[in-house]
DNA sequence: TCTTTATTGACAATATATTGCCAGTAGTAT
DNA sequence: ATACTACTGGCAATATATTGTCAATAAAGA
C-alpha cells in the first residue's frame, strides 16, 4: 500500500464523516464534500471511502431498503442504532438500546445481534 | 384489469407464502415454487409478486442491506419483527416488541415507527 | 371440444450502482 | 523548484436487478 496523501478530497470526505450525526451514504458524502470542492468527482467519492473503509478509518452500515451508508469506526464500534427522518431521507444515530430481547427470540434459535431503525420526523422537518 | 387466472404457477407462489415462517426473496420465492413447476420463469415471479402486491395479497418488507422481501398481507398488517439466520441466510417471523423506544428519540424528534432485525442462528443451523 | 385471451418464459433491453481505464493534476520529498 | 508518482475525474465498461417484447401455451367459458 503506498503512501496517503493528504489531499483536499480526503480531507473533505473525512470532514463530512466528523461534521455528521449519522452514517452518509455515497451521494450524501459527495453532495457534502462538494460544498468545499465543487469538482468533486463520485468516482473519487467510491475510491476513497473504499480505501477509509480498507484502513479501519470508517465502517458501513446497513439500512432497510437503502444502499449502504457509512460512519466512522468509533462511532461503530460503540452500539448505538439509527433514526430514520422519512421527510428528508437523512439518517441520524441514537444512543441507548431497548432491553429484553432475549424473550423475543423463538425456542431454538440463538440471538447474536440486532439492529433498530427508528422512524419518523426529525428536528428539522418537525 | 383483466380476471385472474389460476394458473399453477400463481397457485405455486401462493403456497410458498402460506408455507412460509418469514417474508420470501424474489429469488426465494423463485426456488420454493420450482419444486413444483420447474420450468417457472423469474419472469413470472417478477409479474406475479407485483399483482399480488397491487391487489394488496402481499406487502413488501425492506431488511437492512439486501434487496426487497415479501409477505402475506394478513402477516404484515399485525405488528412484528424479523430475525435473520447468518448461517442461511433467511428471515423469520417472531411476535413481540421491545418497549420504551421513545426514551431513545432525541429531543424534538417525532417516532412515527419503527424496524427491528435480530440475527444470530436459526433453529436449524444452531 | 373449441374459442378466446390472459399468462408464460426466453431473451433482449433498460435502470442503477459500482468499477476499470487513463491522461492530466497535484502532493511529497529531494 | 524539480522529479516522482499517487491521486483525480471523466467516460466507458461491468455487475446486478428489474422490466419490455412477443410467440407459444394454457385457463375459462361457450
Amino acid at each position: 500500500m503506498p503512501p496517503q496523501r493528504q489531499t483536499k478530497q480526503l480531507q473533505a470526505i473525512r470532514n463530512a464523516f466528523k461534521e455528521s450525526r449519522g452514517p452518509l451514504s455515497i451521494d450524501e458524502l459527495h453532495t457534502l464534500a462538494r460544498d468545499s470542492i465543487d469538482s468533486l468527482g463520485l468516482r473519487t467519492v467510491y475510491r476513497i471511502v473504499r480505501r477509509l473503509q480498507e484502513e479501519g478509518e470508517i465502517a458501513s452500515v446497513q439500512v432497510p431498503g437503502k444502499s449502504d451508508r457509512y460512519e466512522l469506526a468509533s462511532v461503530a464500534s460503540s452500539h448505538h442504532h439509527h433514526f430514520h427522518c422519512t421527510a428528508c431521507d437523512r439518517y441520524f444515530d441514537i444512543q441507548g438500546c431497548p432491553g429484553g430481547l432475549e424473550k423475543l427470540v423463538p425456542n431454538g434459535f440463538t440471538l447474536e445481534d440486532h439492529d433498530l431503525t427508528l422512524s419518523g420526523l426529525c428536528a428539522s422537518c418537525a
